[in-house]
DNA sequence: CGAGGTACCTGACAGC
DNA sequence: TGCTGTCAGGTACCTC
């Protein structure tokens, strides 16, 4: 996924279904999927019984708080998103029962199910295969080093400018590429970081060193803008990601800069060029946004 | 320490 | 039609 808008909705969608479940089983056909505890086995045996008490977000992860102090935690990667319904086996694959949203094909590719107590089921469609997911006592995930060294969250009430500002001087890269840094601040990635660079007339490129106090100024007021409108908005969806009913988000009707190479800018009409830094593709208007 | 590459995977799509 | 190369919302790990 999916980035903070689309964990967000993703959390949302979840809390409004799943809250007070207990899980009863567990089926994979890619049982690496799980990477605590190593052995599936050990990991259908743990979860049963285990009932939802909280479902939250930080960055880019989900966590189920879950009863006797354990967490089920859930990183959806690239193509990864959880769903919720029904669903029977046919001929090896997974089928919804019922006509709807669940039927998009880019939700065929479940890899991991839960029965709940309810007679539904809690999915993970993942084309690729990379999301991970993790199950130990709270305690132990939260005091783990990856969790701990994740940056601010974005839309909390306190991440005020000076914390911006703090959190951005642990770095001296390129401003895309600190965006995108999971410590320095917790949930951005390619979409939101080219959308909020283009809101704040920002080239991708430009060291941070160099951002004046007007430029880190419009940067955050971007940022939180970006994230909130994704929120509202139920994410994006032009690819992979679905939300927990199968639908699709809207925001890419806001989309202002991320995959629209050689379309015009909204701004100023002059064509979004694409360059390749850091592995990965920035998306910014020449014109308004200057190194 | 930072920068860059690779690995994990599969499917869609463009070009020949 | 079919082959080949490129690309994809993420992150951990390795080397230089």
């Amino acid at each position: 996924m999916p980035e903070l808008p689309e964990v967000e909705t993703t959390v949302r969608g979840l809390n409004s279904k799943v809250l007070e479940r207990t899980f009863v089983d567990v089926w994979s056909d890619w049982e690496k999927i799980i990477k605590k505890p190593k052995e599936f086995s050990q990991f259908k045996k743990e979860l049963k019984d285990k009932k939802i008490k909280r479902i939250w977000r930080r960055g880019k992860n989900i966590i189920f708080d879950l009863s006797d102090d354990y967490s089920l935690l859930v990183h959806q990667k690239m193509t990864g998103h959880l769903l919720y319904g029904d669903w029977k086996l046919e001929s090896g694959m997974w089928k919804p029962k019922i006509k709807g949203p669940l039927e998009d094909p880019q939700n065929k590719f479940i890899h991991l199910l839960f029965w709940l107590d309810n007679g539904k089921m809690l999915t993970l469609s993942d084309l690729r295969k990379f999301a991970k997911v993790e199950f130990q006592k709270t305690k132990e995930l939260l005091e783990s080093k990856e969790f701990k060294i994740l940056g601010p969250e974005p839309l909390e009430k306190d991440f005020t400018f000076e914390k911006f500002k703090e959190a951005l001087k642990k770095k001296k890269e390129k401003i895309k590429q600190v965006l995108m840094d999971q410590n320095v601040i917790a949930g951005i990635g390619n979409i939101y970081s080219n959308e909020a660079l283009w809101h704040a007339k920002i080239h991708p490129e430009k060291n941070i060193a160099k951002l004046n106090e007007k430029e880190l100024k419009l940067l955050y007021q971007a940022i939180k803008k970006v994230l909130e409108l994704g929120v509202k908005l139920g994410g994006e969806s032009f690819s992979d990601y679905r939300k927990p009913d199968g639908s699709k988000g809207d925001f890419d009707t806001e989309r202002k800069a991320y995959k629209r190479e050689g379309q015009k800018c909204h701004r100023c009409g002059a064509k979004i060029k694409r360059i390749k830094f850091s592995g990965r593709s920035a998306f910014f208007c020449p014109n308004c946004q200057k190194l």
